[in-house]
RNA sequence: CGCGGAGUAGAGCAGUUGGCAGCUCGUCGGGCUCAUAACCCGGAGGUCGUAGGUUCAAGUCCUACCUCCGCAACCA
């Protein structure tokens, strides 16, 4: 006998902003599967929560004033914070975990002693570039042309002391578990991980898990100078939170041999081969399985701020409603691939799968039982070969969906259910009950015909409940269906409502939407939340320290021609300016200003360019100085505006 | 040759193990009046990126090429 537990996570997000549709769909899509589960008859366990550690946040409150807790406390627990989005959801998470919680930072204190005493964990020193004045620290590949990439001056060789996992010693047993099991899913993301990380050059490398440039973080308790590298920390919330090396949990026995993670696409080589090797370092058993599924993309782009195309599921929530979008992020794209999302397949989503085909449904089937029964449906019906096809789709639904769902494949398992759906409806222009209502020796037939509606509007209703648990219950209600009728037991058989069946033909539950007043809308909402976001105008700081009349001679600054401009290739920023400086030599600059101006309209302006600056190589051309230009935020957004002057001043003159 | 993904009807996409090329929207025509102007039926529209190859049979497998998109790099 098969035990029945199911354990399932989501990542565990970083609060350094809001979330957006994207993490609002992997939770969704856990929150559907773990419904899933239970409605099954599992014992589930459903976990989320935040990973609250790392140099970003510690940035971040910097900026912000306040200290990293105070910063993380307001993006989790604050208004409209990341439990409020949660609740908003109606997500069933059992727990919620944040790496900042007592438990867990003494837990991950015990894990990485443990893996140190077992000589998985080597203390030495991770070699790099140091730039005294930035104070940063630099690895070789990081740097411009040996010089530091923040201000271009010389770096010198450094060594920072480190902890390092010795990786390299279960990169064999990783790349059994990926290539030879269904660890890790879908299959195609497997010769990536395999291929990149573990048969490169050089093979899997060992992972540095602590470091030193920072204070946020998890303290190594026997070295308190270093902190716990934030994946090493975070990776274990799945077990900590079960129990692992602390008191305040107890089920990991239980729970964990049946764990699967879903993760973003993003975070499945931290998932699929750190994270096992650190399990094999302590001999803990593995997960099951991770599913690393797909992003949603706006118009061929991915979501960034930078681009200002985040999508807010708050604002989409509370417009359509939680469970009409809900129910659009996993009915439309596969889960294993990219998703384009849109404001315009949204509705069409809605308006089409759940107002007319599930909603009108439901709506004229009630509407008839109330009609002609007065709402109270018999169950003495007279049956007719014609209600063959629909009785044997709808009792053989239940198998189909559940193919599909123990694969993940949630848009497959919606079809299956909408392929009955739209069966239904065309079962009612087969049998056209109103004009059996108009002859009173057909009643018999006319009740049947609306019973095998409401029974098909039933098992429809609970294989959508996991993924649509509240309006689910509302249609129950309407078509008057019992506890006992709304089981998974239930949706195998047909002819369980029970006889005399009272409807209560309701609100419609899921209204039609008038697309393109709710597209403008939305727009002008979206462009106003973007606005109020940031102030009207931000300039960049003043500086507080002066320069000295000598070094600012230094700079050569002149007035330049612009003979030739064009996009540097397969560079979204780049523009290459061919320059007159008066010189009599060509001279080539190299601008990320792409976006703001187009070629062809600089050509023949004379600008501001400072000319002695070091060469430097970009999208390998070089660019020898700099074109001047003015830089401010307009409502958070980007600004920059060329310096252009009169084209009556000559190429070469000086500027002082 | 840095790594990876994708090219299928006007648009957006599905096609697991090779076996009559499908779905949604749009479009054109018809039906129905129970229902949320919703529902049902039918038509038009594709040399499945290109060129080869394997096979009785290729959207699917193999080879080469073209185009687009991510990541990375870069954005002095």
């Amino acid at each position: 006998m098969e035990e029945k537990v199911f354990y399932i996570t989501t990542p565990i997000y970083y609060p350094s902003d809001k979330l957006h549709i994207g993490h609002t769909y992997c939770t969704v899509a856990t929150d559907a599967m773990a419904r899933y589960k239970r409605l099954t008859g599992y014992d589930v366990m459903f976990l989320t929560g935040t990973d609250e550690h790392g140099q970003k946040i510690e940035d971040k409150a910097k900026e912000a004033g306040v200290t990293p807790k105070e910063f993380v406390d307001r993006i989790v627990t604050g208004e409209r914070g990341i439990l409020d989005l949660w609740k908003l959801m109606n997500i069933s998470n059992d727990r919620f975990i944040r790496t900042t919680d007592e438990y867990h930072v003494k837990a991950i204190q015990r894990v990485f002693r443990r893996m140190y005493d077992k000589g998985d964990i080597y203390k030495g020193t991770y070699k790099g570039k140091y730039c005294k004045p930035c104070e940063s620290f630099w690895t070789e590949s990081q740097l411009v042309d040996g010089k530091c990439p923040d201000c271009g001056r010389e770096v010198q060789d450094a060594e920072e002391e480190a902890y390092f996992f010795r990786a390299s010693k279960y990169a064999g047993r990783v790349r059994d578990l990926l290539t030879g099991t269904d660890f890790l899913e879908p299959a195609s993301r497997v010769n990536e991980m395999v291929n990149n990380f573990i048969d490169c050059e050089g093979g899997l490398q060992d992972l540095c898990v602590s470091r030193t440039s920072f204070t946020w973080g998890i303290p190594v308790d026997f070295d308190e100078k270093h902190v716990v590298y934030v994946w090493l920390d975070a990776l274990f919330n799945y077990m900590t939170a079960l129990g692992l090396e602390n008191d305040a949990h107890d089920d990991l026995d239980k729970y964990w041999p049946h764990a699967v993670h879903f993760v973003g696409k993003e975070i499945v080589r931290f998932h699929s081969i750190y994270w096992p090797a650190f399990l094999m370092s302590l001999d803990l058993p593995l997960p099951r399985k991770v599913y690393g599924h797909g992003w949603l993309v706006m118009d061929g782009g991915k979501m960034s701020k930078s681009k200002g195309n985040v999508v807010d599921p708050y604002i989409l929530a509370e417009r359509f409603g939680v469970d009409a979008l809900r129910f659009f992020l996993l009915r439309t794209f596969p889960f294993g691939s990219d998703g384009n999302f849109s404001n315009e397949l949204l509705i069409n989503t809605i308006n089409v799968d759940l107002a007319n085909d599930l909603g009108n449904l439901v709506s004229r089937s009630t509407a008839m039982v109330e009609k002609y029964f007065g709402g109270a449906l018999p169950k003495t019906g007279v049956s007719e070969p014609v209600d063959e096809e629909l009785l044997a789709m709808a009792k053989a639904l239940r198998g189909r969906y559940e193919a599909q769902m123990e694969r993940f494949q949630f848009q497959n398992a919606l079809e299956e259910i909408f392929k009955l759906i739209q069966r239904a409806n065309k079962y009612i222009d087969e049998t056209a009950p109103w004009v059996l209502a108009k002859d009173e020796a057909k009643r018999d037939r006319l009740a049947a015909v609306l019973y095998n509606l409401l029974e098909t509007v039933r098992i429809c209703a609970v294989l959508l409940t996991p993924f649509m648990p509240a309006s689910c219950d509302k249609i129950f209600d309407q078509i008057g269906a019992a506890a006992c009728e709304r089981t998974w037991d239930s949706a195998a058989a047909f002819g369980v409502l029970h006889d005399g069946v009272t409807v209560r033909k309701g609100e419609a539950v899921f209204p039609r939407i008038d697309a393109e007043k709710e597209l403008a809308e939305l727009e002008a909402l979206e462009a106003a939340a973007k606005k109020g976001a940031a102030p009207a105008i931000e300039l960049e700081p003043y500086a507080a320290e002066s320069v000295d009349f000598d070094t600012f001679c230094k700079s050569d600054f002149r007035a330049v021609k612009v003979k030739a401009c064009e996009a540097v290739k397969k560079s979204e920023k780049l523009l290459r300016f061919t320059l007159d400086d008066g010189s009599g030599a060509d001279r080539q600059i190299l601008s990320g200003i792409h976006k703001f101006y187009e070629p062809e309209q600089l050509v023949g302006k004379t600008l501001l360019a400072i000319l002695n600056l070091p060469p430097r190589k970009m999208m390998g051309l070089e660019s020898c100085g700099m074109l001047i230009s003015a830089v401010h935020r307009e409502n958070g957004e980007e600004k920059l505006h060329l310096v252009i002057l009169d084209d009556a001043i000559p190429a070469g003159a000086k500027m002082c």
